[in-house]
DNA sequence: GCCGTTTTCGGCCCGACTGTTTTCAGTCG
């Protein structure tokens, strides 16, 4: 069983358990559901996680989910959920994934109606819905009929809850929407938060937080976006949408006294902010969006907060940045005024991973740009080297002779354009290929035209886990080969990547003087923000590049950065960062 | 069911909005 599937199994004992009996299960509830979340935000498959015996170690996994886990695992079923499950038809989860349909709802329509074929259950219960047999239920009505019918309607036509955007596309709609509500005259300022402001690699929703002293004149704005397919809600200090797209866009409008407050609620993530409230509930404090409430005193007057420096102050905590607010030991940290100080956008000295469109006759693809245009936008990005690291030549197609003429060629315009071009050092790099042996797809001899090599993984992505870790360990035992890029190979919301086993890696990297690379390619993001952190917990060294085909793909550094800092990557952890005289001694030795 | 710099027992974030009601249940973030 996948992660996935493994979530979507304890969320289905945590609805099973509400429609059971929701008082007595209460805390029994969040633990699965937090325990599902964990699951399915996981970088390591469960089966490997439990074969290290460290099923624990996912944070709302402890003693009894482990043992269902255990269970699972060896058996393929679990005795206990079997129970939670009696009485509940399995026709009752399939409508859960349709949003504005939760435990209770789906119970009383598939018992009312006896709808026991989940294959059918949704198709079902549109048609009764259509027949107007849902309005005389107590508790239904007319409108709520119609809200099954569109809803049921929408999902079908994978109108919501469809693929996470990357963040590219979410920042573009997010800016659309933004530069619309700015026209409002009642918004005064205009923030994005949540995933977006913590630079997730993929975005749900867009939320956005706007500060006014009108908040209803702001709200009665965002409904008019014009291109909307319905508002889902409205209220007086927060309004929903769904785009035409299919994109839910949440605003949340406070005033600017309480828009601190606002901020610091809205970025989330849920876990921090769970978290944060927790650690002040100890403090005899109350937190939420409209600012921090002390119950024990006779006026239990609200505090106010204009800015998140003032409430993270206001509970005796260094502001944390967006980027760590998953609850993965940053509230401590930030207690104890000793957050890492991470690495930003102006630290980059230079990008390694670029495709000219140099005529290299490369088994991938090649760049789209010349050499010197990507030359002159490193100079505008002020870095100090750029390294050049088109695929190599192709090896079916040419002899060790011909590949090593065409690097020598590449070698003399590297020669004749430094001349012109002093302000940008080149590095001759190759991105190489690791066949499935492990081997190289150059001969050694080419080394000698290069400064260093990429090494990557474009072939046989489904090896077993033992087979690819050595075949990436033999690949970079080479000692030319400095750089392991793109290292998971995932392909967001295209592909998973290969299984490795990362401790043998880091490991290896680590002892061997090897880098690996955060590739800042929007839809690869890779290696991850949660193995980011792992590796520098292991003191492996990064370098953050963009693996640019084209000139206007330099500028996603940005994302690269994102995940290492939410990696807890400091300036010191990412090679990158050095000046050149310093990078191109690490490159070669 | 999980968890621990007040705890191995006794806590567990805090709120908005909708539709159905006449004070609330359900869903969501």
């Amino acid at each position: 069983m996948t992660n996935k599937e493994i979530a979507e199994l304890l969320r289905n004992v945590a609805s099973a358990y509400s429609i059971k009996n929701e008082q007595k299960f209460y805390f029994q509830i969040i633990a699965y559901q937090k325990a599902a979340d964990a699951i399915e935000n996981s970088i390591t498959e469960i089966k490997d996680l439990n074969k290290e015996n460290a099923l624990q170690s996912l944070p709302g996994v402890g003693p009894s989910i482990k043992a269902h886990l255990e269970e699972l695992l060896k058996t393929g079923t679990i005795a206990h959920f079997k129970w939670v499950f009696e009485d509940i038809p399995s026709s009752v989860f399939p409508l859960l994934k349709i949003p504005s349909f939760g435990p209770k709802k789906a119970y009383r329509l598939v018992k009312t109606f006896k709808l026991n074929n989940p294959k059918t259950v949704i198709k079902d219960l549109e048609n009764i819905a259509k027949k107007g047999k849902i309005t005389p239920l107590a508790g239904f009505g007319e409108k709520s009929e119609q809200d099954i019918i569109r809803a049921i309607n929408e999902y079908e036509l994978e109108k919501t809850k469809s693929v996470r955007m990357t963040l590219p596309f979410a920042l573009e709609l997010a800016d659309k929407i933004t530069d619309y509500l700015k026209k409002s005259e009642f918004a005064m300022q205009v923030e994005l938060l949540g995933s977006l402001r913590r630079m997730v690699s993929t975005v749900g929703d867009i939320d956005i937080a706007a500060a006014s002293s009108n908040p209803k004149g702001v709200i009665e704005h965002f409904t008019k976006y014009p291109y909307k397919e319905r508002v889902i809600e409205k209220g007086d200090t927060t309004s929903s949408i769904l785009t035409s797209g299919g994109h839910q866009v949440d605003l949340m409008v406070q005033p600017p006294e309480a828009f601190g407050s606002l901020l610091q609620h809205f970025t989330g993530s849920k876990a921090h902010n769970i978290h944060l409230r927790e650690y002040a509930l100890k403090k005899g404090l109350s937190l939420s969006e409209y600012g921090i409430k002390n119950p024990k005193l006779p006026n239990k007057k609200l505090q106010q907060y204009k800015t998140e420096e003032l409430f993270y102050k206001a509970i005796d905590m260094d502001w944390v940045p967006p980027e760590l607010r998953e609850d993965s030991g940053e509230i401590e940290l930030a207690i104890g005024h000793d957050l890492p100080k991470l690495i930003e956008l102006s630290d980059i000295k230079g990008d390694l991973h670029i495709h000219s469109n140099y005529p290299i006759e490369p088994s991938h693809d090649l760049g789209r740009n010349s050499i010197t245009e990507m030359l002159d936008k490193a100079k505008e990005f002020k870095y100090e080297y750029l390294g050049f690291s088109e695929h190599n030549p192709s090896i079916s197609k040419h002899s060790e002779s011909e590949l090593l003429k065409i690097l020598l060629k590449r070698d003399k315009m590297f020669e004749k354009i430094a001349k012109d071009k002093k302000d940008v050092r080149i590095i001759k790099l190759l991105e190489v290929d690791i066949l499935p042996t492990g081997k190289l797809a150059i001969s050694d001899k080419a080394f000698d035209f290069l400064d260093g090599v990429i090494v990557s993984v474009h072939s046989s992505f489904t090896l077993d886990i033992n087979k690819m870790t050595n075949r990436i360990i033999q690949g970079l035992s080479n000692k030319k080969a400095k750089i392991l890029g793109h290292p998971t190979g995932r392909l967001i919301n295209e592909r998973q990547g290969y299984n490795l086993d990362w401790n043998k890696i880091f490991e290896f990297c680590f002892k061997n003087n090897k880098a690996i690379e955060i590739n800042s390619c929007p839809s690869r993001l890779d290696l991850p923000d949660t193995l980011v952190k792992k590796a520098v917990e292991k003191g492996v060294k990064l370098v953050i590049n963009t693996d640019s085909h084209a000139v206007y793909q330099m500028k996603n550094m940005k994302y690269g950065v994102s995940v290492a800092r939410r990696g807890w990557a400091k300036k010191s952890d990412i090679l990158n960062t050095l000046p050149y005289n310093k990078f191109i001694k690490w490159l070669r030795t």
